[in-house]
DNA sequence: ACCTGAACACCGTTCAAGT
DNA sequence: ACCTGAACACCGTTCAAGT
């Protein structure tokens, strides 16, 4: 019997850390954060629900903290701020960073709770980074940086409730809405 | 009226929506929302679980509505916009809302989940009111509206999270931040 | 009308055992 | 090293029954 190396007798290739995350959030985004469970996790992965406790020791919070990593992570480009103007640099991470959120509504409960707070501090300093390579002083970089990513998540959050509920009958522009109040923010931070 | 016709046989008042909701909310603000089960919510009103679906049908998910509902429904006071400056109006408004989002930071993931739109619908009404009163174009009035709440829930998110990891040993001045971004959020509208 | 008791189908997680 | 099977203590919810 010639066995093959990394093939399992069940003819799966090995779980990982990062094919369980993936799959976990699959699941969200198809089927909502409530459907994912231990045992529909590991069904998923062609595997015992057991088996993902030896990739996340800490079970279930672990996997939702790697959600919020996945999802929440998104650092602006600090390197753009040198070419083009800070405010352009900031409106187009805002723009991304809302689309992601959207893309991803089911894990926005978990990137609002105090879970993984790393993956926001990431994403806050290089916000301030790109406030402070433009010439921003520092305590208003701050600021500044708090208010963006604090309106992008809120607002996703609320656009996320409104376009979840029903149709698009008397359809709120939820785009022009948030770009105008994106200018509104980026525009008074001087 | 003489006799006490609402006490029963064990001696404890009867069961009522709003006494079930307030205890609910006393077990999320004390022992966070994962703590909140049906069973555990029957022992503090001193009743089998069961007991709570004869006054919510719809089980926990009524119960998490309603949890949204008594935390997030607050409006603006739009009589006070004839009064006041409508900016100072907004300004107290969102630090109430404030105070009272991170007074009951175990229920900001249900506030931002899409359960019972109408709570925040009355909310950015209001907001529109005391804009729309202050002589603010319709236009400007919805999307200040907007962007003001995503900001302040947003802001709250972030705060939350932050202040329910560690002591206070690097404390950032998030009440100074909050407010220093909401001049900025408010200065910006005309 | 209001509440209880028992039951059901699910959870997350542990632990010893298999390969 | 990696996965399984059985078991445990809990969930939310139903339903028939009690008062």
């Amino acid at each position: 019997m010639v066995r093959q190396p990394s093939i399992n007798a069940q003819n799966r290739a090995p779980l990982s850390t990062e094919r369980i995350i993936e799959t976990a959030l699959r699941i969200v985004d198809g089927q909502g954060l409530a459907r994912l469970t231990m045992r529909r996790l590991g069904d998923a992965l062609e595997v015992e629900a057991m088996a993902i406790y030896h990739h996340l020791p800490r079970g279930k919070e672990q996997l939702l903290d790697g959600l919020v990593a996945h999802v929440a992570s998104v650092p602006a480009d600090t390197g753009a701020a040198a070419r083009e103007s800070w405010r352009d640099v900031l409106r187009a991470w805002a723009a991304d960073y809302r689309t992601r959120l959207l893309a991803h509504a089911g894990v926005l409960p978990l990137v609002v709770t105090r879970r993984n707070p790393a993956a926001l501090t990431t994403t806050v300093a290089s916000l301030r980074e790109v406030l402070r390579r433009g010439g921003v002083a520092e305590d208003a970089a701050a600021v500044a940086a708090h208010t963006l990513l604090g309106y992008v998540i809120g607002h996703a959050a609320l656009e996320a409730r409104d376009t979840a509920e029903d149709g698009a009958d008397r359809a709120i522009d939820w785009e022009a809405r948030f770009t105008a109040g994106l200018d509104l923010v980026i525009g008074g931070v001087r």
